[in-house]
RNA sequence: GGGCGGUUAGCUCAGUGGUAGAGCAUCGGCUUUACACGCCGGGUGUCGCAGGUUCGAGCCCUGCACCGCCCACCA
């Protein structure tokens, strides 16, 4: 045994309080996790910790999945390997925009001045202060680190076994580094490209955002039967298409009408066009094969844009735009007419528009609906439904359509090889493998990365302006990677002077900041030094662990392993550990929106943390387990446990030497069973299964075997007797607290200093062999004599409890012949333990056992 | 529509083809020299449903139902 053992020294009365703040202060002096690089790759454990999202408070699932991951560092420390455990905070990005303007009352306008004097009101104004985009930044930047002050605060109460010598920030140096230099290299490689095309837009953010991002809601809407007029025909029953759409105040954005090539109801309108309702503009009607006839009328509007739907049609069938919606998400201006758009009736047209304009998607469409019924082209009532609608999954209202020049990041190509990478990660728990193919095969396009935000990581280039003041988006100008970070909007091009930004023959910034994943994506390169240590990077890289949430496999695991793919032709880890979520007793998922959050510092404080880890790390692997206060006084109660069991077994921990007893000896080997097969669920990363059946034998260790052999402990069967338990109960403390220190950090490393020198999350993992070693290897006889004792033990505690007077003898149904046998090595423990004066084989019937009951005691 | 997971005691959940389990809750007993933040004990089950394989199924196979989640072009 490597641990060193100095003398003894115990507390009078144990207690859990304090011992947070007391050992976390240790071990930062002691540093106890700090990663020593000196290791080479194969020693070196790693680890991809998630990033929280700095916006706010942590909340209890936060507690509940990096308690998982801390558990598996410390096993893999105590094992031997160098564990590399960084922090990362994601401060980069719209969550921390949003704080920052609720926080102070700030609102950004980049068209602003920095103000370098600018200090934000105490209290946040009821109107919005408009602040530059650096004096906005300043504020993100002066919040964030405020708030992964207590952050840091938290994560170290609850234990986690960070080198906190290892933190990075989304939004820090190194992280836009890292961000600004991959891009580039992308851009060099073809892998990046930039096209303005119809991208989903949030109207609000005012934002592209990507197929990762989107989410489905639930929305009332209604479909509306509206009537086409046949070009050429007269406005005459039969010389109508009916249409049905959700979206009838798109009628002006209306570009087509599309039916199903082999629809006989349709098929002699192709080619032929009609008129649109209201605008009285002129429309074809095209086949295509994405037509549904079962839907509606079977006859659909293309619009531009509606849906992903019409984007395809209006690629596939080479038709123009006609764009409504503005950025903002309001209807836009348009001129009808002779140089405006094109209709069979100008003048009713503009005067149809003309109430449309500035009006939200929601409001143009009631008065289309007014329109349309005043006109008599609305077929019936509007029929009310659900139907799904894709959202930002921050955002408050449906996404729009919009075109708009855009970043992208290709995926669509690499779609084989990520699936090969998938199958080649080691998925924990297995099945959730599965998200991630479904989502790789469901990927529809390439990835736009680029956002029309604020704090977030710029895109490191800027573009030359032609005489004419037109920009060259075809010949983008980057800085050498040498220059990294940059910002674009401030710093100028090499070979330009600063005179030259925005004026013709000179240079524009590109104005966009890059998808947050774009950055979160590159965790492993950003924590690992890819570009500021080398070294480190090809100590820790890839790495062995990424541990996450299952709700964020399509966007952090999927992109991370893409940009892996993309820059070094591997995957970025070995393993992949998947948590689930915290849920109420109702099955919700615990989130700040559902009102359902609690604040973890309290629930640490009120049951230790200690505790709330034995929470948290019942949860299987992947599944989402239920808030259980219940469970946490459960945990505290195991801690508690296990300063008392330690106290009694230390508290006269002589004499010490051979381990000769049977009930020694076999409660040894079965724990060294426990210890392998811990061990090979550790390295399986069923940290749960290994929590449930330590804890099951340390309590019978202590209500079955330390009640067995308490008597002779204390002397009572002479001194050989005594050093035997002693001797047994030392390496059973020492092997059961090293098993629970990866769960209880505190308690055991409380325990640990009473008796231990140096750290027990620097101790050395226990094995079978160690513990089998004092007793000379596993004793299969010994183990039959403490299952017998055992059970004999469970048979006279349960008749003593039934018969409430005193008696002579008990007839035990822990009946089987062996009983006798296995029983009699350790009978002295045994009456000693339960009070029986002897004990004897009676002739009642030979598989029982028969005990007689000593006189009541005085 | 496709996929994944789940369904075991009042609750939360283990369960590895071989006599259905734990903790919590509940009830009863115990001031036993480590621990009352403790100890001992009791009651509690059509293992979602229906078939099949097997000497034997909570577990393996097939189908179904319900719950939850992921994905999907959702006029």
């Amino acid at each position: 045994m490597p641990e060193r053992q100095q003398p003894i020294s115990l507390p009078d009365k144990p207690a859990l309080e304090g011992l947070e703040a007391k050992w976390n202060t240790r071990w930062e002096e002691l540093g106890t996790y700090r990663f020593d690089r000196r290791y080479e790759r194969s020693a070196i454990y790693s680890i991809d910790t998630p990033p929280p999202t700095v916006s706010g408070s942590l909340h209890i699932g936060h507690v509940f999945s990096y308690t998982h991951t801390d558990v598996i560092a410390r096993f893999q420390r105590m094992r031997g390997r160098e564990v590399f455990y960084p922090m990362g905070w994601d401060d980069n990005g719209l969550p921390t925009e949003r704080r920052v303007q609720n926080y102070y009352g700030v609102r950004c306008d980049p068209s602003l001045p920095y103000d370098p004097s600018f200090q934000p009101p105490e209290k946040p104004p009821k109107q919005a202060i408009s602040v530059s985009r650096p004096n906005f930044i300043e504020l993100c930047n002066r919040l964030t680190a405020e708030d992964e002050k207590a952050f840091e605060h938290l994560w170290r109460y609850l234990g986690l076994s960070v080198d906190w010598g290892l933190t990075y920030a989304t939004i820090g140096r190194a992280a836009q580094r890292v961000s600004q230099a991959a891009f580039l290299r992308l851009l060099k490689n073809g892998i990046a490209y930039q096209l303005e095309a119809p991208t989903l837009w949030d109207i609000d953010f005012r934002t592209a955002v990507a197929q990762a991002e989107l989410e489905d809601r639930e929305q009332p809407g209604a479909y509306h039967r509206i009537r086409f007029t046949l070009a050429g025909g007269p406005a005459e029953a039969g010389h109508y298409v009916e249409i049905e759409t959700t979206r009838p105040e798109l009628i002006p954005a209306c570009v087509a009408l599309v039916a199903h090539p082999d629809d006989e109801r349709y098929r002699p309108l192709f080619g032929k066009d009609v008129i649109t309702p209201l605008f009285r503009v002129p429309v074809p009607v095209k086949a295509h094969a994405l037509a549904d006839p079962e839907k509606g009328s079977g006859i659909a509007m293309i619009c531009t844009f509606g849906d992903l739907t019409d984007v395809t049609w209006w690629r596939e069938l080479s038709l123009p735009v006609r764009a409504v919606i503005q950025p903002n998400g309001a209807f836009r201006p348009i001129a009808w007419g002779s140089g405006g758009w094109e209709s069979r009736d100008a003048g009713a047209a503009q005067v149809a528009y003309d109430q449309l304009t500035n009006l939200s998607a929601v409001k143009a469409r009631a008065k289309v609906v007014e329109l349309l019924q005043q006109s008599g082209d609305l077929i019936g009532d509007p029929k009310p439904i659900t139907h799904p609608v894709k959202f930002y999954e921050k955002g408050d209202r449906p996404l729009e359509i919009i075109t708009s020049r855009q970043w992208f990041i290709k995926t669509m190509e690499f779609r084989d090889v990520l699936l090969e990478r998938g199958q080649e990660l080691q998925w924990h728990p297995e099945y959730m493998r599965h998200r991630y193919e479904n989502w790789v095969n469901g990927l529809a396009g390439d990835w736009c990365a680029s956002r029309q935000r604020f704090f977030g990581v710029p895109f490191p280039v800027w573009y030359p302006i032609g005489s004419d003041g037109s920009r060259d988006y075809a010949h983008p100008i980057v800085p050498d990677e040498s220059r990294l970070p940059i910002d674009p909007s401030t710093d100028t091009p090499d070979g330009y002077a600063a005179g030259q930004r925005d004026q013709p023959n000179g240079f524009a910034a590109d104005p966009d900041v890059m998808d947050t994943w774009a950055t979160s994506s590159l965790t492993p390169q950003i924590a690992g030094g890819w570009l500021e240590d080398p070294d480190l990077f090809g100590r820790v890289f890839p790495m062995d662990l990424r541990p996450q949430a299952h709700d964020i496999i399509r966007t952090w695991l999927f992109t991370t392993v893409l940009r892996a793919e993309q820059e070094h032709h591997q995957l970025p880890w070995a393993h992949t550990a998947i948590s689930g979520f915290v849920v109420d007793p109702d099955r919700k998922k615990m989130s700040k929106s559902k009102g359902n959050v609690i604040t973890p510092m309290a629930l640490l404080e009120e049951h230790g943390s200690d505790g709330v880890r034995y929470w948290a790390a019942s949860g299987r692997a992947g599944t989402d387990t239920t808030f259980d206060p219940g469970q946490m006084k459960v945990g505290r109660r195991l801690a508690m446990k296990l300063l008392n069991a330690a106290r009694f077994a230390l508290m006269q921990a002589d004499p010490r030497g051979a381990i000769t007893e049977p009930l020694d000896r076999g409660m040894l080997t079965a724990l060294a069973t426990l210890v392998e097969e811990s061990t090979a669920q550790l390295e399986a990363y069923d940290y749960a299964r290994v929590l449930e059946r330590t804890q099951t034998f340390f309590w019978a260790f202590c209500d079955d075997y330390l009640e067995l052999v308490k008597s002779r402990r204390y002397g009572d069967f002479g001194p050989e007797g005594a050093a035997s338990a002693n001797s047994a109960m030392l390496v059973a403390l020492s092997a059961l607290l090293r098993l629970l220190a990866p769960y209880l950090p505190f308690v055991t490393e409380e325990v640990w200093s009473w008796w231990q020198s140096g750290s027990i999350h620097r101790a050395t993992w226990p094995t079978a062999a160690e513990v089998l070693q004092p007793i000379g290897g596993s004793d299969q006889s010994a183990l039959t004599v403490r299952e017998a004792t055992q059970a004999a033990l469970a048979d006279v505690r349960r008749i003593k409890s039934m018969l409430k007077k005193p008696v002579k003898a008990v007839i035990t149904t822990a009946a089987l012949p062996r009983t006798f046998e296995g029983l009699t090595p350790a009978q002295r423990d045994f009456l000693a333990a339960t009070h029986i004066r002897n004990l004897r084989f009676d002739d009642v019937d030979e598989s029982q056992l028969v005990f007689e009951e000593e006189q009541q005691r005085s």
